[in-house]
DNA sequence: AATTTATTTTAGGTTTGTCTAAATTTTATA
DNA sequence: TATAAAATTTAGACAAACCTAAAATAAATT
């Protein structure tokens, strides 16, 4: 079944969305895609009867078994061709995520497959986000905060909670990437910034609230 | 300025038609994209506001300076994805217009530059058509009909006059290239048919059709 | 040159995905 | 629990890109 990239782009958010909260709402669908309401509506009845998602008027909805899979299918492809941009056009990995919300949307299989191969079959994306397989299964991420590492204890950054443009100007200024090793060198109770050391290198201090936005943990 | 999927269909699909005949009509455009020729009149006035269109209704139509612009543009992105899905993803060079087609309207500048860069500046595509550089300027192609070449001489492959299925097809059981070196060993007086070495090593032997589809020249 | 035929355009309709404004339903609050 | 507020849906409209059928124009033929 192929869908428009309308219909992959609900059918993504929803997904998203659904990893943070539960139950998801039109109100909160319609702020995250930047539509009215009543667009939103208009789609959930279109998502329904593709059988898409399970959705009761006033009730609120959620994916199908079938709507989870395709969602899966739109990240597999977002997070590859978010990697083949990194990895092999040399893009820094704050500026892929844009270029791969057009790329996500041609959804030939065996282009995806193949460039899924010349990749060398990659578990995480960029960000440190896990990279569905063909069959849609994920690799599980086991990582915690930055922020609750303690003192002398180092790990590796796998992942960031938010890409957010000011927050990614931050960590490119810090020289924090995806798979550099950080050590916490020490924790100041007055505003629990900490001091890091970054690949045994440069020394760096940075506040709580960018230490909790930062994954330290298994990916690679 | 940006198009729609829709809008870059008809300005490659007019300037390919110009290529061959200098002046194109609406019946014409209309078979070739599978349209109706209402439709094509509705497209034409909307590419005349935009100016990439001088079109006089009843008189025709032609691509202005820019919309020639854009269609080097569409046409630079098309072939590059060519190459990279043969080049890199290792797909049969048969079968990659057709997901070209679908990258092509990805038009991010700063991707298509780096994935130029990626594949090394090529100036042919995998079916030996040449591709446009930043500035839409095309290396001139020049190449003779195998079914022209002398008994003794030899060449490369760089480019098939037709891509339709049933040659493809030929040319892939025969073992013929873009890039093949051929020798012609033989021209029968009967049928004009040719016995060929391909690359110095097999033997074989084809028809006048066949050998009238299949470029010699200076690509690569 | 008049008439037939072919081409092109216009007029008006459809679908997709959006919108605004109004109506309905649910949730929160006094 | 009645009422106010918030969330959701419905109704009706719009632009893009297509369609069919009819009208206008150009080209071909007798």
């Amino acid at each position: 079944m192929k869908y428009t990239v309308s219909e992959e782009n609900y059918i993504k958010a929803i997904y998203h969305l659904q990893q943070e909260a539960e139950r998801v709402n039109t109100m909160l669908l319609a702020s995250t895609l930047e539509t009215k309401p009543a667009s939103i509506t208009d789609m959930l009845k279109k998502l329904k009867t593709k059988r898409l998602l399970d959705y009761k008027p006033y009730y609120g909805f959620k994916l199908s078994a079938e709507g989870n899979r395709v969602a899966l299918g739109i990240i597999r492809r977002h997070r590859l061709w978010e990697f083949f941009l990194a990895e092999k056009l040399k893009f820094n990995w704050e500026e892929v995520h844009e270029m791969a919300e057009d790329l996500e949307h041609v959804s030939n299989k065996k282009l995806i497959d193949k460039l899924d191969a010349f990749l060398g079959y990659p578990k995480f994306d960029p960000h440190g986000d896990p990279i569905p397989d063909q069959d849609g299964k994920i690799q599980k991420e086991e990582h915690v905060l930055l922020s609750e590492l303690k003192v002398k204890t180092q790990g590796r950054v796998t992942k960031i909670k938010s890409h957010s443009t000011k927050i990614m100007d931050l960590i490119a200024h810090q020289q924090i990437n995806i798979g550099s090793k950080i050590t916490v060198k020490k924790v100041f109770e007055f505003d629990e910034s900490m001091e890091i050391v970054i690949d045994g290198k440069t020394t760096k201090n940075i506040s709580q609230q960018l230490a909790k936005n930062i994954f330290i943990g298994n990916a690679q």
